[in-house]
DNA sequence: AAAGTTACTTGATCCAGAGCAAAGCAATCT
DNA sequence: AGATTGCTTTGCTCTGGATCAAGTAACTTT
């Protein structure tokens, strides 16, 4: 392509075969062959910003897209107009697959900020997974981990309550972080407390307030959307916290 | 095997080809030939009761599982013992599919009713998957489906009422019912008060007081586990009630 | 059939978190 | 600089559903 002023951009076009994302995304696993057949089906996006959509509910399905850097939210965006948010999506992690069964996208997705995404049309996708077994398991593999993680998300949302969703929440950003290089313990927030509280099934106040008490309690510090995990472990205790025998459950004595 | 005295279960080894469930399961949308070839890798089990284990969370993943005829529950037991119920499994639907990324199970399943289901080892399902592009296919569609209906449940469990949960959840099983077969308004419950409301993320005795309340509001009849639904129309009109201008999500004028 | 066990219902009370209202604060616009 | 706009925080009140506590009805065991 031309050569002169193109300040950028030509460096996020790299290859799957260099793109620090590996170990997080598709190619985990495959062998650098396999990895370059897949490069030649992925396209590589102009720059995103904030606000804008991806895709929206009922669009026609035709790509997988891949975070490469940024944050996308994905949503169901209800009849009224009452959302309800389902994932936030870091670099590495793939949006739109729960639109392969009926080909329309089932949930919208959202830029929070300045994102650049892989797009991977689906049918090349699947024609070149019944060629490359390896890339057909690990289509299976990364499935059903959004599987197991939207079950994760159940158990959060009926069993969990504020203070351990909100605990939840924070780790997780905290670990995906680390996964990729970023500190874990001092982030900032791409999203609102209005979606961390949607996210999380939680009203806003309750986040806010939530936020300021981790905060009196030494356990983070806050400001705006800047993030400081001061105590990890205790954060992980929440979690794991029975309260000291409370009853969460009737047990048969 | 012995020939002796096996009494009527050969009649359940019917192959998939002859299985009233092929239009809601796996094969669905498979030429004869792939199905017959689908049908040599999968297996059939003996009938299994009330209370046993399908498998357990934290087991060797080897297969997938389709209900053949009974209800299965699948829930993660939670380290104390707090179970948070995941799903409740009709004839035609599959368990496991969350084991694939790990190799290990992600929660247990355990049988409700006398149950038989239909085992696939997946190992052999995937090298028949790369084979078999339009069973490939099959299987992405019933992943992303069950994204899907995660997805869905998140909304349940994120933003409605006691009342919206139970009023879904009903509707749920009566279409469900109805696809197979059986009647969409008058069934019994194989499973408890008690899982109901764990699933939906309530207390037993909500889950209890509100089936009395459909029941005086004249929108079903209860007798313990049967179940009349009197208007299904109105249950409907629980789902997509903003109630009148209600403010569910704070609106930008 | 009596006794025990488990599931379900119903009533009474309580509380975590929602909802409302009003500041506070940063960023952008004029 | 001051005004407008959009988050976020904080205080106060209210409520849906949890929890506690009986009571009842079906199923099991002996």
């Amino acid at each position: 392509m031309s050569e002169h002023k193109v300040i950028s951009f030509d460096n996020i076009k790299v290859a799957c075969r260099n793109c620090s994302l590996t170990s997080l995304c598709l190619p985990m696993g495959l062998t650098p062959e396999d990895v370059d057949q897949l490069d030649n089906i992925v396209r590589r996006s102009r720059p995103l910003h904030r606000g804008d959509h991806l895709f929206r509910q009922g669009d026609v399905f035709q790509c997988i897209y891949v975070v490469k850097t940024g944050t996308v939210k994905s949503f169901d965006p209800g009849e009224d107009g009452s959302e309800q948010v389902l994932g936030f999506h870091l670099p590495g992690e793939m949006i739109g697959l729960d639109a392969i069964e009926t080909g329309y996208h089932h949930c919208s997705a959202k830029i929070l900020e300045t994102t650049a995404v892989c797009e991977i049309p689906f049918t090349r996708l699947e024609e070149l997974s019944s060629i490359i077994p390896s890339l057909q398991h690990q289509m299976f593999r990364l499935l059903s981990r959004e599987i197991g993680h939207d079950e994760d998300m159940l158990t959060l949302l009926g069993k969990r309550n504020a203070e351990e969703r909100l605990a939840s929440f924070l780790l997780s950003l905290s670990g995906r972080f680390q996964r990729r290089g970023f500190s874990p313990s001092d982030f900032y927030l791409s999203m609102s407390r209005h979606e961390i509280g949607n996210y999380l099934g939680l009203a806003v106040e309750t986040v806010s307030r939530l936020f300021t008490r981790f905060q009196d309690e030494g356990l983070l510090k806050v400001e705006r959307k800047h993030i400081q995990l001061m105590d990890i472990e205790r954060l992980k205790q929440i979690l794991h916290n029975d309260q000291g025998g409370g009853v969460r459950e009737r047990q048969i004595p």
